[in-house]
RNA sequence: GCGAAAGUGGCGGAACUGGUAGACGCGCAGGACUUAGGAUCCUGUGGGGCAACCCGUCCGGGUUCGAGUCCCGGCUUUCGCACCA
């Protein structure tokens, strides 16, 4: 990168001097406020959120500018068109990430963070962003945690967080447990340390009781389909029916010990079911085996133990084992006796943690079965002619096939099948339809410092706590020694002074929670805190609440998909439940930004490919930086930062300057020009609320290329609207653009520029004529010309005419675009 | 394996509900102005052909007057989820 010869602001001939011009303008817009929204006045307004930054000591990066800008656009954008908008910016400061740089540097967190927020302030005011810094929040202020531990209550209150000793996510490498949603691949999200299994007390937040109406409402609410899909499948619905087999009926066993329940989509395959397999940690794992299964079953399940749950649920060592019980049940479809065996591919958290094997008809059954020799019979057939044709694999379709060896169901679809066979074991008593969702419940507690206490006492007589409202927050104590182990107990449990504490109960002496809560706590509802950040006494006050939220625009990445959108929704909706909010769903809209890499490589800290904005911002300015960061590619999509490619913006932006500035003021503006002003008010006003920025800057600079032809110079009113289309881009150049054309006030104030179709419509269109569907010329015509008269046009073009070796057998005109002439 | 999205010049990318493929920008080539240019301005730029023209949107079929766009089959890439019963 080279430095190019810096102008003063005197020699503006072919251009500016970002630097000058934008510490001007921030400085303005600082001291009058121009940024600052009026919550309680302002009418129509308009809450555009962007997804608040985690304050790392790098400092912001591409992502985060790329995403902000992007939000901040769109918020201009509504502000000029009459919108009170209202851009908040917050830090999202406590959690691992945080705690862990500070291990690795050896500097408090208390110290770190405030640092880096500081310098997160110096960047986010670089980049000309429309932030109201009124209302910055983070969440590690005890102002704001306050309220993250009340929000902890209120869901203990209504019996929606509880404390259950669980298999749970250990990290070995963070010392901390994981929410299922943070564990990828078996593997810590955080640093990809496999993650192990470990028994312990942990705080969980009933998210599955709200699995149905997360689920259902993504039907409505205006979000990507992406996040929306990736939704969905996380939480995982599927129908199916709960199935008793009964077991050692020979041995007169009634009781519901000779009962297993096991969890199935295909009650239609029960024909088939020639065995049944228990997860290895069944409880009825015990009482089945039989004694001389009972060695070999033992060291099954004490191997499956010990596993890690990467091996365990690892795609490459799906080799199937499994050990048989010794039991048999009953499949009550048959009445036969099959076998009860035990395998480490049934999962105890899914389910029932109990299967019905169905070899013929399921991939890992079938797999099975062959490895030990179960029998596999088929129940369904592409068609009834195929009956008696082997199964060379398992046939797992369950939408085309029909039933067979199915006694009285042969011939029924699998779907109808399914239907028919739950209802026929419904009446005899040993079935029920059930629907089962992947969604676990949200592990929200953490064995570790930096993060909300969770506001709990535990008092020998008394037993569990909720510590009072009055006495919130629970403040984090500053302690030097913060350090997690690997006892699976919270650093502040070695901090007596802190954890003893009265009992509010008796007053005796208790003892703190020693837990904190998970950082997703944090940000499921910071977007509720923005309008109120300046009360104390409440979370968010109901009328600014209601005069704020919904969140009318969201944007974000995609890879909070499944953690914080669902957290954020399933807060909402238990807020919505317990009368403290009237809307149920957070976000309005939300769209996923793209994804920027560089010269086609993604941006690595390793590759030492990384774009330091600072750096660039310094060479070229904020607005050519923002705007080019919104021409690389469609904003949904992201693009590919090249270095070379931001000359081109800033050439843009220079040739707007001086186009500007050596503006006319004597004459009448140019009929044809206005014309395509026109054209690009309607292009850009119709693309920004779409978010397809890159063909917005592409339209703009296409009527600078039309101002800039040949050798007139531009009238005022072929220029003024356009500062106005730039602005939300490049705010600190049409803000100087906006004075030097002799205006007072903020260009954000100006409105809109009015579009005017009459003006925009063209006198001579150009259609395309094609002979035989293929391109051989256009003419030129009025708008309005009927089909006949685009003929006769074509027609006396001789270089169409040609073509035409004889009498049209058909003619296709559509008006405007195209004339098809058939011969 | 399942699910979603996407494959267009040397490159990033345009093309609304099927209607002039390659807007806009980068790069490149030539020119102007210059002591100089990695500044600025002008011109050209999908491939082939002297030309008329021909060929071109991952590959192969199809529907249509007309397909980058729709349908069928395949290949590749990216991203989710992944022994979920």
């Amino acid at each position: 990168m080279t430095l190019t010869t810096s102008r003063s602001v005197a020699d503006e001939s072919a251009g500016y001097d970002p630097a000058a011009v934008e510490e001007k303008w921030q400085a303005r817009w600082e001291a009058q406020r121009t940024n600052r929204a009026d919550l309680d006045g302002g009418p129509r307004p308009h809450f555009v959120l962007m997804m608040f930054p985690y304050p790392s000591a790098e400092g912001l990066h591409i992502g985060n500018l790329f995403a902000f800008t992007g939000n901040d656009i769109y918020g201009r954008f509504q502000r000029l068109r009459g919108h009170t908008v209202f851009e908040p910016i917050g830090f999202d400061a406590f959690g691992i990430h945080s705690e862990n740089y500070a291990l690795k540097v050896n500097v408090h967190p208390l110290e770190l963070i405030p640092r880096n927020i500081e310098n997160f302030r110096r960047q986010l005011r670089r980049a000309g962003l429309m932030l109201d810094w009124d209302h910055e929040l983070s969440t590690t202020d005890p102002r704001y945690y306050k309220w993250t531990q009340w929000i902890f209550l209120q869901l203990l209150d209504r019996g929606l967080a509880y404390k259950q000793r669980a298999a749970v996510n250990w990290c070995p490498f963070d010392k901390t447990v994981l929410a299922n949603e943070q564990v990828i691949n078996g593997a810590c999200e955080r640093c990809g340390t496999a993650v192990e299994q470990r028994f312990l007390e942990q705080w969980f937040f009933r998210i599955t009781d709200y699995a149905p109406r997360l689920l259902e409402n993504l039907d409505w609410i205006d979000w990507s389909d992406s996040t929306k899909t990736a939704q969905r499948n996380w939480i995982g619905k599927s129908e199916g029916a709960e199935i008793i087999f009964r077991v050692n009926e020979d041995r007169g066993s009634r009781t519901e010990e000779g009962a297993i329940r096991v969890f199935t989509t295909r009650a239609d395959t029960i024909f088939g079911a020639t065995y049944l397999v228990l997860a290895p940690e069944h409880p009825l794992v015990r009482p089945l085996t039989t004694e001389a299964r009972r060695a070999e079953v033992d060291a099954y399940v004490e191997r499956t133990a010990r596993q890690d749950l990467t091996t365990r649920k690892s795609v490459q060592a799906r080799q199937k084992t499994g050990v048989f019980t010794g039991s048999f049940a009953k499949n009550p479809a048959t009445g036969e006796a099959i076998p009860i065996w035990i395998a480490d591919y049934v999962l105890m958290e899914y389910g029932t943690g109990a299967i019905m094997a169905v070899p013929g008809h399921d991939e890992r059954d079938f797999e099975f079965a062959t490895t030990y020799g179960l029998p596999i019979l088929r129940v369904v057939a592409e068609d009834i002619s195929r009956a008696e044709v082997p199964l060379e694999a398992a046939y797992a379709d369950d939408e085309g096939g029909v039933l067979v060896h199915s006694a009285q169901f042969d011939g029924l679809t699998v779907p109808e099948a399914k239907r028919r066979i739950i209802a026929w074991l419904e009446a005899a008593g040993s079935a029920k339809p059930v629907v089962h969702y992947r969604l676990h419940d949200w592990c929200i507690s953490r064995q570790r410092y930096w993060g909300p206490p969770i506001p709990i006492i535990y008092c020998d007589e008394c037993g569990m706590q909720a510590v009072p409202e009055k006495d919130l927050p629970v403040i984090l104590p500053n302690v030097r020694d913060f350090r997690p182990d690997d006892t699976g107990i919270s650093p502040l449990a070695r901090h007596e002074e802190w954890y003893r504490v009265p009992c509010p109960e008796c007053g005796k002496m208790g003892r703190r929670e020693t837990d904190v809560s998970d950082t997703f706590l944090d940000s499921a509802w910071y977007f509720l805190r923005y309008p109120s950040t300046e009360f104390d006494d409440r979370p968010f006050d109901p009328e600014r609440t209601r005069k704020w939220l919904p969140v009318a625009s969201y944007i974000g990445g995609n890879e909070h998909a499944v953690l914080h959108l669902l957290y954020s929704r399933f807060i909402t909706m238990v807020l919505h439940d317990l009368g403290h909010i009237d809307f149920e769903e957070p976000f309005k809209r939300f769209r996923a930004h793209g994804m920027i890499v560089r010269e086609g490589a993604k941006m690595s800290k390793s590759r030492g490919n990384v774009v330091v904005p600072d750096e660039y911002i310094r060479e070229w300015g904020a607005d050519a930086f923002r705007t080019y960061l919104m021409f690389l590619g469609p904003f949904e999509e992201g693009g590919d930062f090249r270095d070379q490619g931001i000359s081109g913006v800033k050439r843009f932006l220079d040739r707007l300057w001086v186009t500007v500035l050596e503006r006319r003021e004597d004459g009448e503006p140019d009929a044809n020009v206005m014309r395509k002003l026109h054209q690009t008010i309607r292009k850009v006003g119709d693309d920004i609320p779409r978010l397809s920025y890159n063909t917005a800057i592409a339209a703009m600079m296409a009527y600078v290329n039309v101002l800039r032809a040949g050798e007139r110079r531009a009238h005022r009113a072929e220029v003024e609207p356009l500062v106005q289309l730039v602005s939300p881009f490049a705010p600190h150049i049409a803000e100087e653009l906006w004075e030097r054309s002799g205006r007072t006030g903020s260009v954000f104030d100006a409105g809109w520029p009015a579009f005017d179709a009459s003006l925009a419509a063209e006198e001579l269109i150009t259609v395309a004529v094609q002979v035989n569907g293929k391109t051989r010329g256009t003419i030129q015509v009025t708008p309005n010309i009927s089909q006949d008269g685009a003929l006769a046009a074509a027609m006396a073009d001789p270089g169409i005419a040609k073509f035409v070796t004889g009498p049209p057998k058909r003619v296709i005109y559509v008006p405007g675009r195209l004339l098809n002439i058939v011969v």
